[in-house]
DNA sequence: TTATGTCATGCAATCGATTGCATACACGGA
DNA sequence: TCCGTGTATGCAATCGATTGCATGACATAA
């Protein structure tokens, strides 16, 4: 039943001529050594039988698989679907294919991953992953593998990298805030493993030095998870701890939502009462009242750069300058979750 | 500077045996025919000296690639990526990996990208896409390719497929709202040429025949995506043709929401005045208001059940008599958007 | 001691495409 | 007619791992 895959051989017994010449008739490059008349036929022959190239084979002999690896935390972070379409939306044109994996941040596992994909022979590695300092990936493209990070730098390497202007987006917030009348803002920080917590937290101090808003530590709380739960128990440990504030800055848009959750259980009005923000702009957003102002991140984009830096590596001459790290803009979103401070100004609750 | 790779011709020469013997020590299977001590040399020498396998070699020789395709519509319906997962926690222990492409839906880009998938020799395909009736995969099976669908069966073949219980998900729905003591109930179809547009609206036939429950084919919409958009505009649509209903049962969770936006815009109450149900349990949905009644589908489960389906197809004995279709329950999930029908019961608008 | 059997290891072909080099043929000029 | 030049095509090695078969060594039994 298993049908016979069409090779080389048998064109090339077909036309009768030698698979080395059938090879050059099918490449456009090499194609131009072959008369057309030949070449002609063996084009003909080749769609007659449904000739399918083996990359397999035609990567041994070229190291070339035509697949590269994206390296990602996790899949059902909203973040990282439209990054893919992204890269997709280079790759494939280009005749690539993606194999992607789920690091979920474990040093272990990613470690394996990468082996995983090296093993298969990829052509270069697309790494979002957010782990800081990484030794594995870094011997990868010591070891001439092209590898470009989405997200975050590797210290100390000369690994290519595509970030979103992150510390500009929290600058942005903050000053929105400031413009509204806020003094007093509290900051719900992400998880300071990962760099893009770290990041923006230390954005936050900053920023706020920078506008000379006086930064209280004790309105900063790290949240130990990017997801509503820690949110919302950062929230209530802010409340609770008797802190006077009427905005809150949060490290991304799960926190934020979580947040503003706590706040409508306690019957604290946002944007009454305390404005929210968030960051990602994350999908299906305004759906959710009041709808969240926050920082869009050009996902599509950066996953976009990053595809077309790996494929310039990828394919590079040894005198083509690749910027070590392209910056995006960010863009703030200003939507229903923050207002003027109230009239009578911060209260302690 | 790129260091090379370590092959098991370096291992022989290393540790003076014949590769053909470095091959058999390193092979877990045939390790035993061995001895020991030449083995353990072996198996030394390899790690000491870093070897990796090379899969490209391996499969070329082999016909296997511990590669599989997973083909979706597009990774960022929310859907998708616990799909995905379910489909790495059984494909990754066992050493395979995944390479996934996004068909949205198109004919020409799905055969173009099925192709994409057999020039890289994947032992085996998961389809998810919902085009009905699909040659190009039905040929890809004949010719021997192991591959099972996921939430779509292909009509007339033998291809194994896992699908989600949607008749018993919107019977019970209906069931619910029957109970609920709505009579008067719209539906909100998805798009046709979708398998699951296509399943849900005749199941909601089906099942309204079931129960006794008069079909109104003026209160049947169908929406041309499965958006919030065309959520909102079928609703419309259903209040401005002057209908007489309490409840509107859509075809997915975000025409549902949009249903319920449009109502908002309307001054209109859900579930006051209309309930609204969904269908999916989508991600994030907690987080919307009201929280909406809907189905739940075990995404990461079907995902998990299809690769595993996959994987006995792959590694088949004859006499392996794999399932054709599998059927995974469904839950419904009773929130706030679904409520006992108002006291005075129907009325026009 | 020889025959027989067993088991470890080596040999070489193979998978399918690519590619540097060799060769053969055509054509033009002297 | 002969040589030179160019160009179309063939030849064969190569990529790295796998695997059927051959071989050789050693042991045991007759």
């Amino acid at each position: 039943m298993k049908k016979k895959r069409i090779t080389l051989k048998d064109i090339a017994r077909e036309t009768g001529v030698h698979v080395s010449t059938v090879s050059r008739a099918l490449d456009p490059i090499e194609r131009k050594s072959i008369t057309d008349d030949v070449a002609n036929r063996i084009q003909a022959a080749a769609e007659r039988l449904g000739y399918r190239p083996n990359r397999i084979a035609a990567g041994l002999r070229t190291n070339r698989t035509m697949t590269v690896g994206v390296m990602i935390p996790d899949i059902t972070n909203l973040v990282f679907p439209p990054i893919l379409r992204g890269i997709e939306s280079v790759l494939e044109p280009l005749g690539y294919a993606a194999i992607i994996v789920n690091t979920d941040s474990e040093r272990d596992r990613e470690v394996r991953l990468l082996d995983v994909l090296r093993d298969r022979g990829v052509d270069g590695i697309i790494h979002a992953a957010v782990l800081r300092s990484d030794p594995s990936i870094a011997r990868a493209a010591q070891d001439g593998l092209p590898v470009v990070t989405l997200n975050r730098k590797v210290e100390q390497s000369t690994i290519p990298s595509v970030v979103n202007d992150e510390d500009a987006g929290i600058c942005e917030m903050l000053r929105h805030l400031k413009e509204l009348g806020h003094t007093r803002i509290a900051h719900i920080a992400g998880p300071q493993e990962l760099s893009t917590g770290q990041l923006r937290l230390s954005a936050f101090r900053k920023a706020a030095d920078d506008q000379a808003i006086e930064v209280d530590e004790a309105l900063i709380r790290v949240a130990t998870r990017f997801n509503e739960e820690d949110g919302a128990r950062c929230l209530l440990e802010l409340l609770d701890g008797g802190n006077v504030f009427t905005a809150v800055l949060c490290a991304n848009d799960r926190l934020a939502l979580g947040a503003i959750e706590a706040l409508r259980d306690r019957g604290i009005d946002c944007p009454g009462q305390i404005s929210v923000s968030g960051f990602n702009d994350m999908p299906l957003l305004d759906l959710i009242r009041p709808k969240l102002t926050t920082v869009r991140i050009q996902q599509y984009e950066a996953g976009r750069t990053a595809a077309k830096l790996l494929m310039r590596l990828v394919n590079s001459a040894e005198d083509d300058a690749i910027p070590l790290e392209t910056v995006l803009p960010v863009e703030l979103v200003a939507r229903e979750s923050t207002a003027p401070v109230a009239a009578g100004g911060p209260s302690s609750r």
